[in-house]
DNA sequence: AAAGCTTAGTGTATAAATAACACAAAGAGA
DNA sequence: TCTCTTTGTGTTATTTATACACTAAGCTTT
């Protein structure tokens, strides 16, 4: 049975890292060059995003995408939105791309947006024979496509989340220190926190393991690393959720 | 120039609706009959939906829905989910439906949610010559294709929405009492509140405007009329985020 | 070996928000 | 005029959030 891609309908990836400073985004070059002259008409960035095939779930068409970029199956997939201006593919470059890419650069697609969020700083990232690089959020100008546009709802709704549900750890080793974990929200909530109110409210979560370990490597006092335990949070919600009925 | 739907897009909205004690969302019956014997095969429930047109944005499409079905043009519409499940149609009876309909069954159809909010409750009701009505969100069973799922998801959006923003006004009247809008939430969250500690907190809103006029018609002590102002709430919004800088 | 550097780790007091709770007043209807 | 129903209001206790500073640990330098 072949698989055949759907024109209509794509699936782009908002990928997020951390590296206990800033956040960070995962955006690919695109170079267009003069078929004729070979020379290069421009060379600007976007997501990582590709059509779905037809009989493909949109939730395993990003994971494909995340898996061709990183080797990587299990990483932490959200949906975000989905979008659909009918102008959203229509700036000049991106109507030069559409065409040298054998699409037809009047139809319309429908893209739907996910978040990601990559702690393994040390895979390998390539994409297509492409370019791919971290580039810290904040000093993202415009990108190719609507990519700002959806961009900027990623990073909305990985707020919203992260206010709502601990995600924030699969932005970190499965190992790390307090401090590093309160970086992780001052980076992306753009603001300071105290350290000892902070220590306080986390203290009370039960899926905050701390481990009889210590950082290593660093010169001065050495913190203690702690993991996250998804199945005490599981369990946590659920006993939240029953009284609370 | 001629406008074709998109067969692999499509639109649903969840309208909800509010009678000062349910939470109700409309449907649209769906009846299937044996195209010999005119017998009814099945009977069941739908949301609205629609293809989008090429070259028509999702909004757009949601409006024009809601429109064909209220004849009104300024509803309050949020998008909350994307779905392409390459099973959500391939139950039986949604099969047969979209073969009767001229609609290849095994063309895959990702749709874009959109809930909204209705509150005039005098609005004449009609979409394609289908019988639509009010149905509480409670008691709502099993409906047609993955439109059980898609409600879900919408009323988990509403909620979440409810907590960050007052939207809750557009499902009541232009000039409502504060009862009236404790019961709106209480019917969303399915909790109970207290009377003067929810009075408390709305109090400190300033968008929400008491007006110099009461119930009327009411067998007990009527009631003052509040009304909700948007230009306030823009403004108050945009003073506390200043402020948050 | 000692001094210096850097980050870790901890408690208390004050202010603010939330939660629990009861009764008099207004108007409609009998 | 009496009854019924819902409105509208304040205080206290508890919980939660905020502001704030010093000693301890380990590595580096001298």
């Amino acid at each position: 049975m072949i698989r055949t891609l759907n024109s209509n309908i794509s699936v782009d990836c908002v990928v997020f890292g951390f590296d206990f400073e800033q956040l960070y985004v995962l955006l690919v070059e695109r170079q267009y060059h003069d078929p004729v002259t070979g020379k290069e008409i421009f060379n600007d960035l976007t997501l990582m995003g590709n059509h779905i095939y037809n009989n493909e779930d949109l939730g395993e068409a990003a994971e494909r995408i995340l898996n061709e970029l990183t080797g990587l199956s299990d990483i932490y997939l959200q949906q975000f939105g989905a979008f659909g201006n009918p102008l959203r593919l229509s700036k000049p470059n991106d109507q030069l791309w559409l065409a040298a890419s054998q699409r037809d650069p009047k139809n319309m697609i429908v893209t739907v947006g996910y978040f990601s969020l990559l702690n393994n700083q040390d895979v390998t990232l390539q994409w297509k024979g492409r370019n791919v690089s971290w580039y810290p959020v904040n000093e993202v100008g415009e990108l190719a496509f609507d990519h700002k546009v959806i961009l900027d709802a990623a990073l909305t709704a990985l707020r919203r989340s992260l206010m709502d549900e601990p995600i924030g750890f699969e932005l970190l080793p499965s190992k790390f220190t307090l401090t590093q974990l309160q970086k992780l929200y001052e980076a992306v909530f753009g603001t300071e926190l105290d350290k000892r109110n902070f220590r306080k409210r986390i203290a009370k979560t039960k899926y905050l393991i701390p481990l009889d370990e210590k950082q290593t490597g660093v010169a001065h006092k050495p913190a203690r690393l702690y993991m996250f335990s998804r199945e005490v949070y599981e369990k946590t919600k659920r006993e939240l959720w029953d009284f609370n009925i």
